[in-house]
DNA sequence: GATTTTTATGCACACGTGTTCAGAGCCTGG
DNA sequence: CCAGGCTCTGAACACGTGTGCATAAAAATC
């Protein structure tokens, strides 16, 4: 189909005679017979500079097509205009918005952005900042990360500003954007309460994870408020993702009495949930409702679409490098952020099925079968 | 909570004291007593240096915290061991999973890549291309974009290899990897025809698109291969997304005799089409098959699982970098690279409803409810 | 017209690293 | 003891750009 017996060689032709170096600004200069000192001036704007020999020092640069090189520019000013970003996992969809926002901010102002996986490895981290400080980044933007003692010698070196999004753990020495856990997850348990649910359950993250224990707070607030006793039994710990949440909610339905309703930590947690309920044969939300955190674009395709709260993750990105330009122009930022989530409600939350309501009678299938299905 | 008050005096002091400059090779030269190419050498290996000169000018290196600036680096040696990747959008999960095989592998290669979004503008595009020009990167990584006459002139003047990934127009100036779109298509057309459908819609991508009119090439083999008559009616297309394949499907379920399965373009577009089925209080696979491609992670957690073409995203990505590093290093490789996908039968399909066989008679309702019901 | 001010330009150096080349010191073989 | 080779090191330059400083030319002021 393509012609390659061809092209290769063609190719690598075009490439070995590529010995011809790239045009530099003393090219130009020898062109427009001037010193490449004003030709540095003409093609940055300097009011220094006579405007017709600027004008034709900058009309011959682009008919020769130059570029100034970044690189020798950074030498010379030592700043890169260049941030890194290190994430857990690009593929992870909460990662992907924030890195959309920071980058699209980023690009508004000339900064370009090294993208840079952890995969939760701390090896794997460090090699990762350290490459950062080789590339003499001029600040860094940290998603959703344990930095703990990890970073302090690295960035007392660095001395550039960091911003930290969604920590786990909050940092004295570092800017951070948090979403407000406790609100949230105060507002989606309330939303279950309200719809008359008493038996509410928790499936959380990890152990020792800050925003675990936040929405936690969250959840025991809301009951508190609302006079609703806490049951230890109800609280399970899952891992963020779809297996863990399919895994504790495994464990909840075989309770003698299940909980009506659930919260989770995120909307994978959810995903999984769902997935255990349905594998049971039971519904959502008709007989348990199901609220996830984050809305990922995920969760309005799922059926039924999830109720959730809502993180405005690309914001938050846009967020974060705001307050990396800031301070890398060497102005204050507010040093930590809170930014509200929303609570979104959707299909996957109805009044409990033993006390049916307005809400749940469109859905209010009696004979229901409750044999387990196995699962494939 | 936080200690707002004290903490910013504190961090800023730190900066502001920072006017103490970064150590540099010449700090080394001269806490170790000799010339700064001894410590060049002795940092990069080289056997020219005395092995305990050596070693005592890594043990001061290390113990000073010294980090050599890979933009000095660049500057002398001209190449930047860095790589620039222009995606449409990082939060497509498409590309997301591209991205990761991309990082994964340029990190064990002590590359670093630039990551930037161009929003399928072409404005954007030339933008993000220029600004990886300025930064001298050694090569470019291209996904699923049209790169016409665009891009030739500033290619020319880079000089650098480019490899292209999953891209509309096949180009005789770079290198390429692409899924197989025919076989892949064909194969799931005929996974269809086996289990009994003749009515087998296709829901394509935008017109003009290569890989759109590869899948439908795909689509008429498999028809003719089975001596099923071709439909041009059934044929329609939508935009990659999820809002094109619902209205899509919305047209199809319009006709006098719908389609009994359908082939999408891609799983977004399929996802759609699900919604638009279930609107109609229609079921999958029970009364519509539904097949789409790509394998995304969101294909796994609709219900029903989707019955999809895999795509090793991961690995393409791998794959493109591994034929970066190949080129870069001004050695040959492959100029076009077909991989191919797989079929992965889920839950989305099963023999038509009027033409009962061993597979759909577990899910046999017969008085299924038609009329349609409002979608929210 | 002479002096001062303004404007525009080039020179020289800096940024931090890699690399060629020359040479100093040492060892070996004769 | 000497020539020659080997090992190691430092001086010098290059990479491409930005910028302080000196200065020439032009303009303004007296």
């Amino acid at each position: 189909m393509f012609s390659d017996a061809s092209s290769p060689g063609k190719s690598n032709a075009a490439f070995s005679a590529a010995a011809a170096k790239r045009v530099s600004i003393k090219d130009i200069a020898r062109l427009a017979r001037v010193s490449h000192s004003t030709v540095s001036r003409a093609l940055r704007e300097s009011p220094l500079v006579n405007p017709e020999t600027a004008e034709n020092i900058r009309r011959i640069a682009a008919e020769s097509g130059f570029r100034a090189s970044a690189v020798a520019r950074s030498l010379a000013t030592s700043r890169t205009s260049t941030i890194g970003v290190v994430v857990t996992s690009i593929d992870d969809p909460f990662v992907a918005e924030v890195v959309k926002g920071i980058e699209d901010e980023a690009i508004v102002h000339d900064y370009s952005v090294f993208l840079a996986n952890c995969h939760a490895d701390p090896d794997r981290e460090m090699k990762v900042v350290h490459s950062f400080e080789d590339r003499r980044v001029d600040g860094i933007v940290v998603t959703a990360s344990r930095v703990g003692a990890l970073y302090g010698p690295v960035l007392e070196r660095m001395r550039i500003p960091i911003v930290l999004l969604n920590n786990q753990h909050p940092s004295q020495f570092a800017h951070s954007i948090v979403i407000d856990n406790f609100e949230g997850s105060r507002q989606a348990v309330a939303h279950l309460i309200e719809l008359g649910h008493t038996r509410v359950a928790y499936i959380g993250d990890r152990f020792g994870h800050g925003s675990d224990s936040e929405r936690f707070s969250g959840y025991r607030a809301a009951l508190d408020a609302a006079d609703v006793p806490f049951q230890p039994e109800l609280i399970l710990h899952g891992d963020g993702k779809a297996e863990g949440g399919r895994l504790a909610m495994e464990k909840l339905l075989a309770h003698r009495r299940r909980p009506t309703a659930v919260f989770c930590y995120n909307d994978m947690t959810a995903i999984g949930a769902l997935k255990a309920i349905r594998a049971r044969g039971l519904r959502v939300p008709a007989d348990i409702s199901l609220v996830g955190f984050d809305d990922l674009p995920l969760s309005l395709f799922v059926d039924p679409p999830l109720t959730t709260v809502h993180q405005p993750k690309q914001e938050m990105g846009r967020m974060a490098m705001q307050a990396l330009l800031k301070l890398m122009a060497g102005s204050e930022a507010e040093q930590n952020v809170r930014v509200s989530g929303e609570l979104l409600i959707r299909q996957s939350t109805a009044a409990p099925p033993d006390q049916p309501t307005k809400e749940n009678q469109t859905c209010n299938y009696s004979s229901a079968p409750r044999k387990g299905r196995k699962r494939k």
